[in-house]
Parts: structure tokens; sequence; C-alpha cells
RNA sequence: UGCCCGAUAGUAUAAGGGUAGUACAUCAGAUUUUGGUUCUGACUGUCUUGGUUCGAAUCCAGGUCGGGCAACCA
């Protein structure tokens, strides 16, 4: 049963500190920032960290890296928790960078008292200019050699809100001369006279990131602290602080971040895509957030899987969206009951089927279900529902569907022969007739007779209305952020709602949230947020491969 | 032209000095009461130039290309 499963880099690194005794055990966080949903690039991060702390009997926090009252909010907090624990993870701790506030106040007093760190009154711009640049070393401050003591009462009258925003920070001192620009005496506190969402009015001042999330991750003894490969120049001043600190060694990893064609992934352009209206919400089905991928019907068993074939390394990458998608219907194909819904209805009158007859047939639910997914009664009648497309007065070559004279199977009924159809004056094709092969049903088939085509279908008189809203990728382009402005790239066809498809009877009281396959059609989900009993919405969650469309694209 | 990082099929990801493998995608076929599922087969790859070695995707050096870093954002 050994199979060789290999090892990502993450865990070489875990297992190497595992076995050589650094650690005795491990302990991860995920730490977002609330100011925005969690989306599918979250996810990897998630996974990494849970699934380390899973796979070696560690642990992981949640930590709201909160440093910034400006952009944050509770809403966003209590998104992310529902998010993850969607996901399938429950966090150890729930920590915010903000319930250290105290503690980081203390470690800045700490660096001043030791020369490492000072008030600098120097405006923003001349702060920038002072950095210098990639390739001119900085210049010191003419703030930079300020006594301790006057340093720490500076400090202290900061905190106690005597300063406008702006007026002052405090800087760790470095090296304005450091090739590596953040080592170039980093800001570690600002003023924000700003309402923080936990800790109201109590502080103006707030720590950067650069000192407050390692600091964080020492205090909660963090061993693998894992980011993304932007803060990989971050990392020595990551280090410089736990050492002059004398702090618990956390230790930070980076990998690359997740890139998907046909979306974008910035939390920046996805809170435009709401703020804008170009979506509807966070939670919009298109949108490649957790709650919207949720919405649309994407399981979280198919998000891990996918987050565990897409890998983790240190290289740039860019996941081709299909990739997630077939991760999609691998489970919901798994999952989801068979039902039969016409999306774009055309009407077929058995000709030869007695009128007020209706026969209940028998279907089954799911023959891909684990543990057989048993059978339902489907009424059927002289008048059925089909959808158009499956009608074609001039077959194309290869067409094995209805057209003049040909012969298809209904889905779990009989084997019907197309003998004419009607036009209205506008050569729209009204209705087509049939007459139908009564010794054919499927399951008594006697009749000797083999179709290739298998149509769908919705029995006229106990078809059911609903809305159906077919979901297509946001953008028409693979990378809408290469150049110009990613909102020219929208696809204005990502979204086309069906006012009126017609549903088979046992539809109708799909719970929301609940997965089906539309037979031939796609895997849908009913809308969680708008249905209603007994009156759903469904979402087109992914649609089923498609080899005629395929064939087609050819010629 | 400073510092840091990276480079294996179309896209991802393995091989840790010894047969370049896997998945998705693509193509061909089989099965099929979903043109779905399933199954079979095919296809295409180590950025480049040197070096070390019996042997290099792997180690070393130079080059090329790509990414990141100059927010009182994270």
């Amino acid at each position: 049963m050994s199979e060789e499963k290999s090892l990502n880099f993450l865990e070489e690194i875990v297992q190497e500190d595992l076995s050589t005794g650094k650690y005795q055990k491990i302990h991860t966080r995920f730490p977002p920032e609330p100011n925005g949903y969690l989306h599918i690039g979250h996810a990897k991060s998630i996974c990494l960290n849970f699934g380390l702390a899973d796979s070696y009997g560690g642990k992981t926090n949640l930590r709201f890296d909160d440093t910034n009252p400006v952009t944050e909010e509770t809403e966003y907090v209590d998104s992310i928790k529902a998010d993850v624990r969607w996901l399938g993870f429950e966090w150890d701790g729930e920590h915010y960078a903000s319930d250290y506030f105290e503690k980081i106040y203390g470690f800045a007093v700490e660096l001043i008292q030791k020369g490492l760190a000072y008030v600098d009154d120097s405006s923003a711009e001349e702060i920038a200019a002072g950095k210098g640049t990639p390739t001119v070393p900085g210049e010191n401050s003419k703030f930079r050699n300020r006594s301790k003591e006057e340093n720490l009462n500076l400090f202290e009258e900061m905190r106690a809100g005597k300063y406008r925003d702006g007026e002052k920070v405090l800087r760790a001192k470095i090296d304005m001369a450091s090739p590596n620009m953040h080592m170039r005496d980093p800001i570690m506190y600002r003023i924000k006279h700003a309402n923080h969402h936990r800790t109201g009015s109590t502080w103006c001042i707030y720590p950067m990131y650069d000192f407050a999330h390692g600091q964080s991750d020492s205090i909660e003894n963090i061993t693998h602290s894992i980011c993304t490969l932007e803060f990989e120049v971050h990392r020595p001043l990551y280090n410089w602080y736990i050492e002059q600190l004398g702090i618990f060694p956390s230790h930070q990893y980076e990998f690359a971040r997740l890139n998907m064609n046909y979306t974008v992934m910035s939390k920046r352009k996805l809170l435009q895509l709401v703020q804008e209206k170009y979506v509807d919400g966070w939670d919009d089905p298109r949108m490649p957030s957790l709650s919207g991928m949720r919405r649309r019907g994407y399981t979280a068993a198919a998000i891990r899987n996918f987050c565990d074939r897409i890998g983790v390394q240190r290289r740039e990458n860019i996941i081709d969206i299909g990739l997630l998608e077939f991760c999609v219907r691998e489970d919901l194909n798994k999952i989801s009951d068979r039902r039969m819904a016409v999306l774009d209805p055309l009407k077929m009158v058995i000709t030869n089927y007695p009128a007020d007859t209706t026969e209940h047939l028998d279907s089954e639910n799911n023959p891909e279900a684990e543990n057989n997914g048993g059978i339902r009664k489907l009424p059927f009648s002289k008048e059925l529902w089909i959808e158009r497309e499956d009608f074609m007065e001039v077959p194309a070559k290869k067409w094995f569907r209805l057209a003049p004279g040909a012969m298809v199977r209904l889905k779990n009924a009989y084997i019907v022969k197309c003998d004419s159809f009607t036009k209205d004056g506008e050569g729209n094709i009204t209705e087509i007739q049939c007459t139908y092969i009564p010794e054919s049903r499927s399951g008594h088939d006697t009749s000797g007779i083999n179709v290739k085509g298998t149509i769908h279908w919705v029995s006229v008189p106990t078809a059911v209305p609903a809305e159906v809203r077919l979901y297509d990728r946001l953008f028409k382009v693979e990378d809408p952020s290469a150049e110009g402005n990613f909102k020219d790239f929208i696809n204005p066809e990502s979204l086309e709602i069906v006012q009126k498809a017609w549903i088979e009877p046992s539809l109708a009281n799909a719970k929301p949230g609940e997965h089906f396959q539309f037979i031939r059609k796609g895997y849908f989900t009913a809308d969680e947020k708008l249905s209603v009993p007994g009156k759903p919405i469904f979402n087109r969650t992914v649609t089923l491969k498609d080899a005629w469309a395929k064939e087609i694209k050819k010629g």
C-alpha cells in the first residue's frame, strides 16, 4: 500500500524539522487581513497551512492581520470564518493581531531602549525621498539620532494622541544604505485616528505589517510561517525584529501564489468589481471568491482536491481554469442526482400516443453514485418539451439527434420518429410531430431498434417553470490584467438568465444549495440566496463536457 | 543598471548523480438509453553555453528570459 507520494518543498522542510528534533510539533497559521472576502487563491494557502498541520499532527491558528483600521471590517471577519469552515477546516486558536497591540507596543519600546528605533517627524514624502531607490542608497533622517529618552517620550505622546495622522512615525534604525529596501529604516508605527473594528478608539497608533506579523507569529509560537513570494524580500526584516527582540524564532517560508487564467485574483480588483456593480456582490456566482463559488455550486471537496492537484512551488504559475472545472465535474458527477430540464423549449407532440394519459416511468437518480442512487418516477405524456437545439431541419453530418425522418430515444422513455414539423409565419419552428414505438419503452424494449441519439424532455402537463442562470467565465481573455483596464475585458455574456425553463416536477422542491445534473446540460445548483420553497432558482455550476460542440468547432 | 527569487510537454507537477513520470488539455478508438461517465492508446518537455563526472533535469560557472522589491497597504 506504500504508494510513493512525493512531498512538496514545505512538507520536506517540516518533515526535516520534525526528524531532526528541531520541533516536536509544528504550528502554522492562516493570517488573512479582514479587508475583503476569501478567494480561490486563499484556498490554496488555507489547504496548505491546515493540510501541513493535519499531515504532521500539528495545529493551525486563524489569525486576523488587522493592523489597518481604515480598510478592515467585521463583515469580512465573519465571511472569512464562514468560508474557512465551509472549506472543511477548523482552527485551533482564533486570534487577532489587535489582541497583541499592547504587547507589540512593548516590543517597540524595547527597541527604542536598545537604540534600535526612533521617532521621525518627517513627512511621508520626505521619508520616501530619503529612502533612495533600489540602485541609489538612502540618506539618514535628520531625526535619526534623537536620544532614547526623547524617543521614548515622543512615542508615548504618539500613543496618547498628541499628534495628528502623519505627523510622526516610529522607525527601526537599521541601514539606509541596505540593498534591501525593506531594511532602510522601515516604519514600525504610524498614527491613524481611526475606529478599529475590534479595539475601537483605544489606539491611535498602529503597527505596520512588518512589525506585527512576525511578532504575532512569535507570540503564538508559530513554527512555520507560510506566505506568498512577494514577502520574500521582507524575510530579512522579519528575522531582524525577532532577533533584536530575542523572541520565539518563527521562520518564514514563501510559496508562489495561485494565478488562474480568465480571472483576476487581487482583492483590490475584486473589490472594484463589487463596488462598481460589475457583479452582484462578493458572492456573485461569477466571482472567484469562495462565497461566489459556493453559491455557484462548487463543492468544498472539489476545491480542496483542486488545491491538492495544483501543487506547491516557488515558481510563478498560471493554472488553467479548466482544471478547476474538471475537479468540480469530478465531484459533482459522483454526488448529483440526474434530472431533466429543458432550457430552450420546443414542443413535441406524439401523434400516436393517447391523449389524457400519463405514464410514470422509472428513472435512475444517479448511475455513478457510490451506493446506487435509486430511482424516481417520471411523468410522460403526449406532449413534451424538448430542447430546441436537439432538432435540425437540415441535419449536419454526424448529427444523431432529431431531424425529419430521424429516430431518437427519449431518455428513460420511448423511441420516437420525427414525421413532420410546423413553422410560424417568420419561419421559426413551433412544433414537431412524432410517432412513438410502443415496444421501445426503456427497460422493456423489444423493438429491436437501435438509435444513436438520446435526448432529454419534460412532460408538458406536469412541467414546472423555473428560472435558470447560465454563467460563463467573467473575462473573455486569458489574462485580463495583462494590459489596459481589466474591466474592459469583462465577458458581456458571463450571465444569461433563462426566465422560464421547464423542469421535471421533482425539481420543484430542490433545497437551496442542492446539486443536480440536468441531463446533457450540465451541473446545476439551487441558488442558496434567491431560491424560495417550491420555487427554486438554479445556477449553472459547470457545463458537461461537450464532444458535439467540439465536433462543430472543427467544422 | 542595486538586491532577491525562479526556469522540466500547451498548463501544472514529479524524478534529490543512473530508463524524464503523473494529472489536466489535445488527438484517436472502445463502451454507453446523457455526444456525460468509464476504459484503451497516441502526442508533445529538461532555457542556453561551458565545466565536474563513466554518467547531469539534478552539482558548479557564465549567459538568456521571467517575476519581485523604492505604500505611514497586507
